[in-house]
DNA sequence: AAGTGGTCTAGACCACCCT
DNA sequence: GGGTGGTCTAGACCACTTA
């Protein structure tokens, strides 16, 4: 820890920054798969060459980003994001309740071409080929929205031979091509069914819908997806808090 | 700190959380008006009784919900919430380039009358009373949003004298009335415009609009304000960050 | 030059969980 | 009973801001 910190302390990240780099790595590759058992603050310490304090604020941090589990007597893992959990963990659509709505596939299609302008904006100057993924999904036999997501199809090549597709999708893109998606950024307008929507949504032409465009963005800050979403607000709202600043 | 926190300790929240409290309470009175420069760690910490590691840990949560700024060298204030910022706290509206929308206010009118049965469902079994007030907002000329917002009498009572009302309004409910907002639940549906909102925003009756119903609740976490928002999504969003969990 | 927060360490006691 | 994280303390060095 001697000469070797005070060198790099000025040029790179505080130790416990390094730290949480490392470890979220390690969740992220799988070397620390979900429900993973950590050693205990000391042995990490140890491990890390730093003191435990500094450990601790590392997992501490983790544990507000939602990736690791911490409680007295047991010790810290790794949060074990079970399909149901990770579908929803950027699914925001309630009923007036404040319950859940959930959304069953009903049918889904995928195909691969060349980027559209658009795509090209959102998944980089270096995507040479895209897979869309178009499907709709019901909630208690009725329709209620319409997906239309693109990939870059050289971080998930393969995916059009995995049909049919789960049902959550991000637990997917983990498990089949290392994407972790961390955090996704929704546009939300108002738009009207046009002939295509309305039949799929089985509402009339000219329905007010919910559009919502996420790009999904990866550990690394990468863009990774680019999505389409028209909803039915009939039976269900886009619920969000907002905390101040 | 000796036989008192080891009594306290058990029975109480823990004494960097009660120093949170006492000072979040010294923000929203006024005590520690905006701008306000607090004593140093070592200060504070020795006028709670604590250690200045405690004191550090209430801090850096209090900047983290964004109550207050810190750096090295200069200190901790009180943040300034400038018009500006407060106005736009809460404010998710964007246009396609991510840049804020700006709405002025263009139109307002207050009254006050009985509760009906959904203000009383929000703001509580004890309201008597509600002031509305309805504003009608541009951006560059263009009608852009209308907002119909309750309040319950008894937590604002004389705002109806206030007219003209400033243009953001959470600064002056904190102010005059020492309503903090700290956080606003947001449930966003599809809506078609009536004639009513057709004429007030220009645009055709059934013309796709924004619905945004908001609940907004002050640093006890009390709701004190139901406000029902129609925006035009022609030029501009509602745009929001989701990160994991 | 003096003072501040940012980082890091070391060590203590506690409540909680498991066996 | 042994081990874990939660809390709290005390003291150190650093970079940064201000004067």
């Amino acid at each position: 820890m001697e000469g070797e910190a005070k060198n790099t302390r000025l040029l790179a990240q505080p130790l416990y920054k390094r730290a949480e780099v490392e470890m979220t790595n390690r969740i992220a590759t799988g070397r620390w798969p979900a429900g993973y058992q950590l050693a205990n603050e000391f042995a990490l310490a140890d491990e890390f060459g730093v003191s435990q304090g500094t450990i601790r604020k590392a997992l501490v941090a983790m544990e507000r980003r939602g990736l690791l589990m911490r409680s007295p007597g047991r010790g810290t893992m790794v949060c074990k994001t079970t399909q149901e959990e990770s579908l929803f963990a950027f699914f925001r659509l309630r009923n007036e309740s404040g319950e859940m709505v959930i959304p069953t596939p009903a049918r889904e299609e995928i195909s691969s071409g060349d980027p559209t302008s658009r795509e090209i904006e959102v998944l980089g100057p270096d995507c040479r080929q895209v897979i869309r993924l178009n499907r709709l999904r019901q909630n208690g036999g009725t329709p209620f929205v319409v997906e239309r997501m693109s990939f870059d199809v050289a971080t998930c090549d393969g995916m059009v031979e995995d049909l049919p597709l789960p049902g959550s999708l991000y637990p997917y893109l983990h498990e089949r091509f290392g994407l972790m998606i961390m955090t996704v950024s929704e546009s939300i307008t108002a738009a009207v069914a046009d002939d295509d929507l309305a039949a799929a949504l089985e509402v009339e032409t000219g329905a007010p819908l919910l559009k919502v465009v996420r790009v999904a963005r990866d550990l690394s800050d990468r863009k990774v997806e680019l999505r389409d979403s028209f909803y039915r607000t009939d039976f269900a709202s886009y619920q969000i808090e907002l905390a101040r600043s």
